[in-house]
DNA sequence: CCTATGCTCAAACGATCGTTTGATACGCAT
DNA sequence: ATGCGTATCAAACGATCGTTTGAGCATAGG
């Protein structure tokens, strides 16, 4: 796709959020990444200094608009809202972003990889940038289940983070019956879940 | 690590085990392996073919033992059997064999890796070798899970197995309460999964 | 003793990787 | 027109990749 109207920065962006999602970040080359934008392979170095960098700007890009409509459905919930509220501000959001096109299911697709691979450098630098987001639901859901202990929630989140990021990943891939609109589509898929991940953190 | 009472191939599919649940398939060398194992760099293609055959191997060697396992689990069970029996016997052989060191809890991380990375090669030989066990227990699960549709029923065994094998790979970081022995920690970190995925998959 | 076989070794192969270079073109203020 | 910062380009850099080679070693069978 030589020419278009995106910048080459964003055609960078974009081809490398659908390279990585398929190859992973060893596995995508810098060389076949610019052939799919159309763009020269020493672009990459001059707009973002190196690959490293490339891989963190296309996390900030949609993470900075991800978690900070999260954190807004967060703030809108009362004092009364159910711990299946609080899983909801957390996973609609990603939910309309794998929806939305133009590589958002590709991303929450990284974004599982990334979950998986504990890559050191990477999980420092999400840690740095966003982890108060996820203290911020962890606090949250402590509050919607008084019995649990610390240690036991702590645990139970991660299964649950971890599950909800690859049933995310997949949910582009799960084929909806038919007579379903899209819309009513994500809300059934959203409704199940929920249900699931309430139904595993309130597990006596 | 230059000598040892283990062979040359053993070595490298330890080493490769290790290696390649830390660094991803294409981020572990063969340099580093075979350097980790204490071989020289040519014998992985003399003992194996290439880097590829290898990396089945690593598969064959543990799930032909974990999916026998399995198997013979799920085959003692009567028709009497409750849906947590049979995630128990998928769950069991995965937590025994991620506890009883010498690999296995980087093995089943790189199941998790396998798992989230859709690489088409990799899911073929998986799924051409060992999809049958998946089969037999889907067949099991939908069993006891009469009132649910065939679709429902794929998309969350889907999003079950994929947060059982995320669960499992983070089994070993997760620390057990102070007084309680390994044997308990686990019977106790299997319930909570056993539970966890009933829940999701009972949900109405 | 000799040879055949299985294995290990250092060295090199060509390919591909991320990154850098220097030339060139473009837009815009002076 | 001229100078200057920004962006793009083909080409090359050195490093590292998986793989292959051919000589060398050990040991078992005749």
């Amino acid at each position: 796709m030589p020419p278009s109207h995106f910048s080459t920065k964003e055609r960078i962006l974009d081809a490398a959020e659908e390279l990585f999602a398929r190859r992973g970040f060893d596995g995508a080359s810098l060389r076949q990444l610019t052939s799919d934008a159309g763009v020269n392979l020493a672009s990459v170095n001059y707009h973002f200094g190196s690959k490293d960098k490339l891989i963190e700007e296309v996390f900030r890009r949609r993470l900075d608009i991800l978690n900070g409509q999260r954190l807004d459905a967060l703030d809108r919930l009362t004092r009364q809202a159910t711990l299946e509220d609080v899983l909801m501000a957390f996973i609609q959001p990603a939910l309309e972003l794998s929806r939305e096109g133009r590589g958002g299911g590709a991303f929450v697709r990284i974004l599982a990889r990334a979950y998986v691979e504990h890559d050191e450098q990477l999980r420092s630098f999400l840690s740095d940038n966003y982890g108060d987001v996820l203290k911020r639901f962890a606090a949250a859901l402590a509050e919607r289940l008084p019995t649990l202990d610390k240690q036991e929630l702590y645990w139970r989140l991660d299964i649950v983070t971890g599950a909800l990021t690859y049933a995310m990943a997949n949910f582009g891939i799960i084929r909806r019956q038919a007579g379903i609109s899209e819309e009513q589509h994500m809300q059934q898929v959203m409704q199940h879940l929920v249900h699931f991940a309430a139904a595993g953190l309130r597990t006596a």
